[in-house]
DNA sequence: AAAATATGTGTCAATTCGACACAATATTAG
DNA sequence: CTAATATTGTGTCGAATTGACACATATTTT
């Protein structure tokens, strides 16, 4: 296998910061790239004839196997310095690939994404530029290749921003869930605790959950009710706003 | 003169909807093409060695004369079909610039910039594309070029969302302004009417204002207080948002 | 000087928010 | 098998905020 670059769009390429949550920890898919080992946030290049999100939800279904995902696009990355010496050329170099040395070692803006991804479905698998897939905490990640740490900040900035005006869960949680793990993912999020009746209150006031008829059993102690999002009023939610404001 | 294609990135392109306020009226600048007489965003193409936001900049500052203009970007456009056909070429060929058909030929993804400015600053300055730069009426806006119809509303959307987090008004408002005035902005973005005293109490608790002891004389009937922007907690509001939210 | 009209400011009830406590239940320890 | 334990479910109360509304004041016009 090789790495054609005559059906990609010059100039371009897109980074996808994809969140996930598990053990109430929020965590981000990297890859460690073969030959540097640095490690990366999952990315690609814009074919001819596909739109940046199509490109975006490609990259993401071969690098999790999964469809319909979350995204958002939310900052582009123009820094003219970014993508000098990109580390990944090196590494084709080493590899034998025989790139397109050329068309690789142009000037790339990237255009950032952000992803929401059901933990427990997404299978991380690496590409061709690298040897292995995995999720690590949000607060463990060291040094990333290029401008990818600045990426990532800025991608966490904005999901924090935005739970402040926009529901978010759905394609974060299982598909039924309890209050305590939809308050676990806010309180993960923004990096601090909240108040366990405050915020079913406030949580329940969006009508974006239906409470089911059941509770999750085979955890400790007294066993709490299961919901599951609203998905219609969720999306409505999306598309308005959740607090009005003016 | 003529258009050198050779110092731009492949690509990308980016158009600006420029917001101004006048007249009680919330205003975009526009540009008509020199051949097809179509009218358009404000936008250009990124040099080899500048960021998006440096080429932003430089485009406004040539359309408007205006420096250090608040500037956003909102959102990619990337539909493959969205820059075939484009008009400016074939203006390009009439106008006998012996352009470099082959580079205007490429698609062209686009990155959506909106700005707010001074509107009695602003000096609207067509391009090498355009034969006039005039202001219109955001609600007598009728067909554009390309995209631009979906861009301007994307804008306008983010603008309306925006409202609900972060202030706005500085750079959009001259130096000195009123507390109707400001209303007036806020009830034409919003496209609807609020309560004076509401309005008043709701901002003044936002404290991004300095009251001024001068009064607006000149107009009809009592003379209102003037404001001015607290420049130093508008620059905080910005960066860390209006309501608090979580 | 009086009329007209927009601005400045205050009040009150309804609602929401923040802090907090106690009852209920499933598991585990003895 | 029973009691202890830890977690969840739910409610209350005062404080703060919001929404609806009214009257006094200033400036120009007649």
């Amino acid at each position: 296998m090789n790495f054609e670059t005559n059906n990609y769009l010059n100039s371009v390429s897109l980074d996808c910061v994809v969140f996930g949550f598990h053990d109430n920890q929020l965590k981000v898919l990297l890859l460690e790239m073969k030959f540097s080992h640095e490690w990366a946030l999952p990315g690609g290049f814009v074919q001819l004839d596909e739109s940046l999100e199509n490109a975006a939800s490609r990259v993401l279904k071969e690098r999790t196997g999964l469809d319909n995902i979350f995204l958002k696009q939310f900052k582009v990355f123009s820094d003219p310095q970014r993508s000098k010496m990109n580390p990944a050329v090196k590494d084709l170099i080493e590899s034998g690939a025989d790139p397109n040395l050329e068309w690789f070692a142009q000037r790339f803006i990237s255009v950032g994404f952000y992803a929401l991804v059901d933990f427990t479905k997404a299978v991380p698998t690496p590409d061709f530029f690298s040897e292995s897939a995995e999720w690590e905490n949000i607060d463990e990640i060291e040094n990333l290749m290029l401008d990818h740490n600045l990426i990532l900040q800025k991608a966490l900035q904005t999901l924090r921003l935005q739970l402040n005006y926009q529901p978010i869960g759905y394609n974060l949680l299982p598909d039924k869930f309890t209050m305590p793990e939809f308050q676990k993912l806010y309180e993960t999020i923004l990096g601090k605790t909240l108040d366990r009746r405050n915020f079913q209150r406030r949580i329940l006031s969006f009508n974006i959950l239906n409470k089911l008829p059941e509770t999750k059993k085979g955890g400790a102690f007294k066993s709490p009710f299961l919901y599951e999002f609203n998905v219609e009023n969720y999306r409505k939610a999306l598309e308005n706003g959740l607090t009005g404001g003016w």
